[in-house]
DNA sequence: CTGAAAGCGCTAACAC
DNA sequence: GTGTTAGCGCTTTCAG
């Protein structure tokens, strides 16, 4: 009892069995239809007896192509990802393609090494919401190509955008139309660019129109962090509060809950993202939904036509739905 | 230009480009100490020149192994796998380990040809509650090992269970203690045999004891699904529901909170899962937490121990921890 | 229609 | 220490 004996049937036992060369065992597997019945036959009931299936990795290597792909991620607990993930794993699976997936968790220095080391095993790459500065990012392009982006731009690479600036603006079009005149915005994580785009934008809507007051209350970007500052929310005086994110809505909702603070009665919340739960808290939560699977399924399409030689290198914006829900009201200030 | 100019150097290049032979390019790459500082230092002033990294498939191959290792789910957006697929994740990364990942979308007949066509391009397997009938998954394990399976118990192959049966014990325990001897059992598909499991352990108990009144009524997996139930739970005269998860366990407190019934004042509610919006509802959820992370994180172990030479096949049940919170309560009836 | 042989890019004995 | 050489398992011209 070999403890090494083989693993699995090589293409040459197969052919050994069968009395023909390896050359007609790959044809066979392989579907071509160039092979005499009989010795085709011969090929499979082999194979079959062996248990014979091709080594992908082989394959690989003497296609020059894996049919794999990889997804860079900063955070897989993070529902944006989970969901581009799998519109991701869809797509490419309908078209024979495998997923490679690392995640980086939000450590910038380990998104590099992972990109690299995960193109080098596959035919293309998706980098989601890259945390790495645009000038690294830059130098990486040619490495990494075919490359798809996902919330992040650069000339002569496919992206796919969702355009936070155009959310903010449905939803504080939408709380002015409620009367709404002076808003507090919970702000996310100062490094985060996604914050830095609603926070623009809330700026320049404030600024531009003059329509409303905004205020800046430091938050974060988790349920804790929206909870610990519902007391500041209260007391800032404004009657509408629009939030980094859903989870940050959430913990405001409930701790203005807890203050005996209504909702929408004496103040409006939004949140952003509409994540699964946004629609089950009391009140729902009016956000504005991101379509994340269609990322996920989109970026196969951009990656997908690279790899077939079509590459387009076009940027492309999504625009966040409005879903109004209860949590938003006219007001009575 | 050609347009099939090299997409990236080889070995042979760099061995040229620094004047050695390929092997000791092989050495340097893979930090071999071996080799003369002088000659280490012109290969790796050849490789940046280049842009050199060794192919991750050519390397697989003569090795023998791709140090890459798969996991199949039936479906990426159930926070349950979503999470086992992080904990192996990050546990595998850790481990110098990339990650392929795989989802049968519930189709039962696409597994089997997932699995395989997945092991073929890795080291190792984790089957994260396949759908598979018994026998067929009995046929496949010499194909796929090393073989790690999640819910699911088969001779001879490492695995890693959930024990709901002692979820459902430990809820049930706690109803009691608040008094409670007529209890509703929202019940999940089916089909499932997770809903089988609680449901079989709910009979058993209150035949076993006759401690206390087993309501069933059909409900579901979903938010919707327990939001409809709501009103037959308020009539049915019980004092607490043990829903079939979370989910159902929040449409029914949404339900039951639009009925004007108050919980836990009324009835008391538990939930299953401890999903991450279980501590954030209105009242917070009593519910047994399934360690999603610590599945995947020894599925890793397990897998590593196999790929290592350290098979040991037994099997692991995982204790649900109940967590007590404001949707139980002591009955007043 | 089938087989022989070269090659994909890298590693690992084995000599020098 | 370093180079030579023979694979790893498969695909694919190119003859026949």
């Amino acid at each position: 009892m070999d403890p090494n004996a083989r693993v699995s049937a090589n293409i040459k036992l197969v052919a050994e069995a069968a009395g023909v060369s390896r050359a007609t065992v790959s044809r066979v597997m392989n579907g071509r239809a160039t092979v005499a019945p009989e010795l085709a036959e011969r090929v499979l009931t082999a194979a079959r007896a062996l248990d014979y299936a091709p080594s992908q990795v082989a394959r690989s290597l003497a296609l020059g192509r894996t049919a794999t792909i990889a997804l860079i991620v900063p955070d897989l607990s993070n529902p944006m990802f989970q969901d581009v993930l799998r519109g991701l794993s869809l797509a490419a699976g309908a078209d024979g393609h495998r997923l490679l997936i690392a995640e980086s968790n939000e450590q910038v220095e380990d998104e590099e090494v992972l990109a690299l080391e995960a193109r080098r095993r596959c035919d293309g790459v998706v980098l989601a919401s890259p945390r790495l500065p645009t000038a690294d990012l830059e130098r990486l392009v040619p490495q990494l190509a075919p490359l798809v982006l996902i919330n992040r731009k650069l000339p002569g690479v496919p992206s796919l955008s969702v355009d936070y600036a155009a959310g903010i603006q449905d939803l504080v079009a939408h709380l002015l139309s409620l009367g709404h005149r002076r808003i507090v915005y919970l702000a996310g994580p100062p490094p985060s660019t996604s914050n830095r785009e609603r926070l623009d934008a809330l700026l320049h809507l404030s600024e531009q129109g003059n329509a409303f007051e905004l205020i800046q209350v430091a938050c974060g970007a988790t349920f804790e962090n929206g909870h610990a500052v519902a007391g500041a929310v209260a007391s800032s005086g404004a009657t509408a509060a629009v939030a980094y994110n859903d989870m940050v809505a959430f913990g405001a909702l409930s701790g203005l809950h807890e203050l005996g603070v209504s909702v929408p009665g004496q103040i409006s919340v939004t949140g952003f993202d509409d994540i699964p739960f946004a629609r089950f808290t009391t009140p729902p939560l009016t956000s504005a939904a991101v379509p994340r699977n269609t990322l996920g399924n989109q970026a196969w399409r951009l990656l997908h036509a690279q790899l077939t030689g079509q590459g387009a290198a076009d940027a492309t914006d999504f625009r966040p739905r409005l879903l109004v829900r209860g949590s938003t009201g006219r007001t009575n200030g």
